[in-house]
DNA sequence: GTTAGCACTCAATCAGGTCGAGTGCTAATC
DNA sequence: GATTAGCACTCGACCTGATTGAGTGCTAAC
């Protein structure tokens, strides 16, 4: 046992040590930074049967060994310190959660920026509202022109979407507004998902003249299907180019390519599971480009059913023991954001 | 008159072989590809002259020769020939502006991502709408608690803003109800930047019960101020990666930083002047970052108010003549699309 | 089981040499 | 006077071979 005690260390400390300068670790360096008792020869067979296991990589012959995704794993798994911030990241964090920043646009955007430039890598942030959470909590028909009309739907947590409708007749302002006000009352509560078929139904039990916008609003209103991304904001995706690993042009090129697209981003922060953290390492990431990197993600739900996603993208050997600390301390921050924000009614 | 026109012709010739390959360009080239008549110790004397006038730098003795930005906005001001687009690229832009896409939001990313995917640049489209030419359409309180209501504002564009009011005082949903139809009718047509002012002058002459609603309102609508920015996107970011100018990391992380701040961005596109197109070359763009890019912006005033700019940003020796045809396209395009959807009322 | 010692490997670095694209200048030509 | 051929010169790019040093793997001794 104490052997295998042993070995996990080496593990660790090159690990530990790769993380921190990115080169290939070598004996030698083990045993003088990390386990002083040991000789580098004894520490290279340590290594080798690690390469053997499979923890282990070496590029070629004569340089360090470098941790597989396998160690990484491992290390994920197992061997994590929690890396305190320091009180000035910290209180960093905090800042950014001001209770009285109202858009949630503004807010994920923020929270992007800042997770970024805490921790040097990639910060992708969405908040989504899950389909099934979703009710109505308002209607409105603003008119903008003759036959066309602006509908407002204001659901129960507040979001507001928006859509514009074409009109097969000429409706009176007035009208409008009268539409708005029984509808509004008939559909308060109302699931989103089943907002369509339920303007179905009550566009053929409405008189004539009004007949032609409900249907129109039936049409238009959001279909029954996957949740609702509120807002979704990037940044610091310019991060990356400073890790070694993406001195390569063309790898940085086709990575950051990835960083453009909405919907693979969207993909990449919606594979987080019921847990509150999720490590993905290399090609669990399940794209091509994103190999040699690694997302963390963390998922927190806010009281009023929206759920916000937090994906923190660098390097598969990025620094995760500081990555989680952060998450976890936005957690908190939200947490207390949101508790002020209810408290003060 | 004949010598000067040659000497033209021949800056032409060099800028336009560079512009294709990026390399130096030498006296030979230029003898074999562009001025078969001449030889090259002529077309040397006149690439001596043409750097003695600051047209041409040499980055060293014995490499050829490359164009100044001097000579870049000589090309741009009166050598420019425009670059008639294929089929496939005219039918393309079209098929990007579908009068079905409903949300300024939406549109805005899709041109984004054509125009970079086109031009293989960096393109970044705002949508702003005048301060001075924003009125109010329609306002309309909707409760969210107890002592919360979202303020929703329809301007006459149909634009929709919102603002989460907290009152001091609770309120019940019927008598917002009636505020908003009273101040609707008030308000409707009062110009944005002074609505603030209006909705203070009203609180006072307003009953009590009423008043904590109105300068709740007073107080979160929108100041005089800038223009409204609508909408920004910007896509492409790493097509620029592909340029040799930024094989260098640093310079590309820099760059790709600034594209990265919204700020920035919006400072960039907010530069451009009266006429329909601008082209900024390296230092014109007055940022530091951007020294080695040249951007072209192109604007559109759309039919209700809101100004549509779009930029293209990328290396100084950029496809001008394509660029510029690009964007005359899409004006073209976007005409059509106003026209079609304004004509189906 | 641990370690000292040694042969071996291999990327990185540097110096020297060659190549070739390009210039600038001069003298001859049109 | 403009054009051009010719030539010396420059300088980066590229190739080569030697050197260095970090690192391994193996073996034999402790």
């Amino acid at each position: 046992m104490d052997l295998i005690d042993r070995k996990y260390r080496i593990l660790q400390a090159i690990i530990d040590d790769y993380i921190l300068t990115a080169l290939p670790v070598g004996s030698r360096t083990i045993s003088r930074k990390y386990e002083q008792k040991l000789s580098s020869a004894t520490i290279r067979n340590e290594m080798s049967d690690l390469e053997e296991l499979g923890y282990l990589d070496s590029p070629h012959t004569s340089a360090g060994r470098v941790p597989s995704n396998k160690a990484y794993r491992l290390y994920v798994d197992r061997m994590l310190r929690p890396a305190p911030l320091s009180v000035e990241e910290t209180a960093f964090i905090r800042s950014c959660f001001d209770s009285r920043v109202q858009q949630v646009e503004e807010m994920t955007t923020r929270m992007a920026k800042a997770l970024s430039s805490v921790t040097h890598y990639t910060a992708a942030v969405m908040t989504r509202t899950p389909r099934a959470e979703q009710r109505l909590s308002h209607l409105q028909l603003v008119p903008v022109s003759e036959r066309r009309c602006l509908l407002i739907l204001v659901t129960t947590s507040g979001a507001v979407r928006q859509h514009i409708l074409d009109l097969d007749a000429p409706i009176a302002p007035d009208e409008l507004y009268t539409v708005s006000r029984v509808l509004s009352q008939k559909l308060a509560g109302c699931p989103l998902s089943q907002l369509s078929e339920e303007l179905s139904t009550l566009a053929s039990g409405t008189p004539d003249a009004f007949r032609g916008v409900v249907s129109a609003m039936a049409q238009e209103a959001p279909p029954a299907g996957q949740d609702d991304i509120s807002s979704l904001a990037v940044g610091g995706r310019s991060n990356l180019l400073s890790y070694p690993e993406y001195s390569d042009v063309d790898k940085a090129k086709s990575l950051l390519s990835v960083l453009e697209t909405k919907e693979k981003i969207v993909g990449l922060l919606s594979q987080h599971g019921e847990m509150e953290f999720s490590v993905r390492i290399g090609p669990e990431t399940g794209l091509e480009e994103m190999k040699d990197c690694s997302i963390v993600t963390a998922s927190y739900r806010l009281s009023d059913g929206r759920v916000n996603t937090i994906g923190l993208i660098g390097p598969t050997r990025m620094q995760y023991g500081k990555v989680l600390s952060v998450l976890s301390q936005v957690g908190q921050s939200l947490g207390e954001m949101l508790e002020e924000q209810n408290g003060q009614p």
